[in-house]
DNA sequence: CTGAAAGCGCTTACAG
DNA sequence: CTGAAAGCGCTTACAG
């Protein structure tokens, strides 16, 4: 048997039939593994995979879908790739729901709301069987789309109040980080603080939820936080670097930063500043972690955050709900004051 | 009007048909945009549109797809996302093919040849209209399975010798950086030479650019490179930091790194070797930047590449041609020695 | 052990 | 200005 009909149309499940002179319910029977169910002939099946393989067939998914009732996709719509925390989440959400059969549709919309309604809708228009927000500016309102088109939807990383959330223990997390730095701050600068806060959106779930560890670390050890500690001056790297250089002057040398984002500007700025600091920073990136001032950070955990993803996927529920993973905090450079 | 018919079923375009007393075929032209041309009235599009958003219509896509020549979807795969060059490379080719209202489905195919093939099936089933390999172990299998389906395919980062390739200008990067390191070793070190070169396999053709320019920036001031100073380990960190420690002696204090992935192991390393040392990087990562002991880094222009990706994919180019992309030597921490 | 037939939700000539 | 009808390539009861 050899290829044939390299003109244009693809092979189909009637071309590979007239080929092994089978009917077309037969070919599809084959191809989708139920032959044994159908009883059909060992033989047969073998004569259909084998032209199947000779033609290079390749089922038309469209056509398929557009017959079953599930599709098997899976949408997840992210706020970047181009960083670490992000970049793993999908890595992982895309290794995992090939392992389950399941056909991954990531989409990056870069903190627009806009863009992630966009994405929703796109993700609806292919039927996807569910939805995963990732650290969405507006989950419920993606919620609200996928519920009237049937489509369920997860949040990660940042909680909605329609659908189930898996998020990180933020302020855990950051309570234990502000622990750190005030430590490593006296101990390494004689600074007895309080810290500075950088990096954020005040109205942000997360930020909200590390600035409540922030301060409840800083109470526990009878430490008052002045408002100009705390400089929510969003994520980005410019702003906090623009953010530094309009304090009065750096109320602190012992600095928590909210994103390894913030952190690339926070760093520019105090590397040309000539004085002694130290910082901890919320998230992980190895290279970040090899600089002499940085004490700590905290690695949110990507794996437990998509086992339970996951597991909610696989489950019935829709109702909202948060489950709070917590947070590794990797202790660095911690012999460099001998 | 209300929303109806929530249960279960989506709405359809005879729902809308019924809903609005026309036919589907009005409807599917008014949603099409092609309305104006089937000379359907304002008045009927407008009903038609309202009642699709009252009802929160979505198109079946697989449908719609099944019916139409070509499917806007435009395939990638990538090695990973969770390096700051790829991630790069992802997010700016879904910008790109969202501008030009492409649909890009994105595969993180782990340097897998095996995962790389499984990944072109799926989106040659998914009936793309082209499909770009990014740094693929196995460029031109991809492309032969890709045009036995009628899907052309463009090779970025690493070339094929079966379509067009976009890759950057590896040997002439190399050079530079090596010049650089040589420059800066001797100024910063009183060392003259030659450098150690760590990472990247020797059969890949990247590594292989890039050992050339290295050797040519050697041989251009006199200086051989004996074989033990070329150690291609493979890119993880964990093999380099392996390979580094089963060296008799550290070769040279001045290091050409092939990779951010395998500097993470080289840094760690020679970290806890307490001695003078200089490295500089083919890639670039915001932080690894900020280490004192980085002389400077290339940076990949992924915006060019992604522009001529594109113009290439835009184009009716099918056959093998290699387009090489001018890359960017950011020097680093140039005033360190004073 | 196997096939004929209906139908998924669209698009698009074709015929007014 | 608009509709009836065919057909894209599958899947799946149903009927042997």
């Amino acid at each position: 048997m050899t290829r044939q009909d390299t003109s244009g149309r693809r092979t189909t499940i009637y071309d590979l039939a007239r080929l092994v002179d089978a009917s077309p319910s037969a070919v599809s029977a084959v191809l989708n593994g139920t032959w044994e169910k159908r009883r059909i002939s060992r033989k047969l099946a073998d004569r259909v995979l084998e032209a199947a393989d000779t033609q290079g067939y390749a089922r038309n998914i469209q056509a398929s879908l557009l017959r079953r009732e599930t599709s098997h996709i899976v949408g997840m719509i992210i706020p970047k790739y181009d960083n670490r925390y992000f970049g793993a989440i999908a890595e992982q959400f895309e290794a995992r729901a090939r392992e389950r059969g399941l056909f991954p549709v990531i989409t990056c919309t870069q903190r627009d709301p806009d863009l992630e309604l966009a994405a929703a809708r796109e993700l609806i228009a292919y039927r996807a069987d569910c939805l995963v927000s990732t650290g969405a500016t507006n989950p419920d309102r993606v919620t609200e789309l996928c519920a009237a088109a049937g489509i369920r939807t997860v949040n990660l990383d940042l909680p909605g109040s329609d659908a189930p959330s898996v998020i990180s223990d933020n302020e855990a997390a950051a309570r234990d980080l502000t622990n750190l730095i005030l430590d490593r701050g006296r101990d390494e600068l004689g600074w007895n603080g309080p810290l500075l806060f950088v990096g954020g959106r005040a109205s942000d779930h997360n930020t909200g939820a590390r600035l409540r560890g922030f301060l409840e670390a800083h109470h526990a050890r009878g430490l008052a936080v002045p408002d100009e500690n705390v400089v929510t001056c969003g994520y980005a790297a410019a702003k906090a670097e623009q953010a530094l250089g309009n304090l009065a002057s750096l109320t602190s040398p012992a600095i928590f930063v909210n994103s390894t984002i913030t952190l690339e500007g926070v760093v520019r700025w105090l590397d040309k500043q000539d004085k002694q600091y130290r910082f901890g920073c919320f998230d992980w990136d190895p290279f970040a972690a090899l600089l002499k001032e940085n004490v700590g950070m905290v690695q949110q955990d990507v794996d437990a955050m998509l086992d339970e993803t996951f597991e909610v996927i696989e489950s019935d529920d829709r109702g909202a709900s948060v489950k709070r993973i917590a947070c590794r905090l990797n202790v660095l450079n911690a012999g460099i004051s001998d």
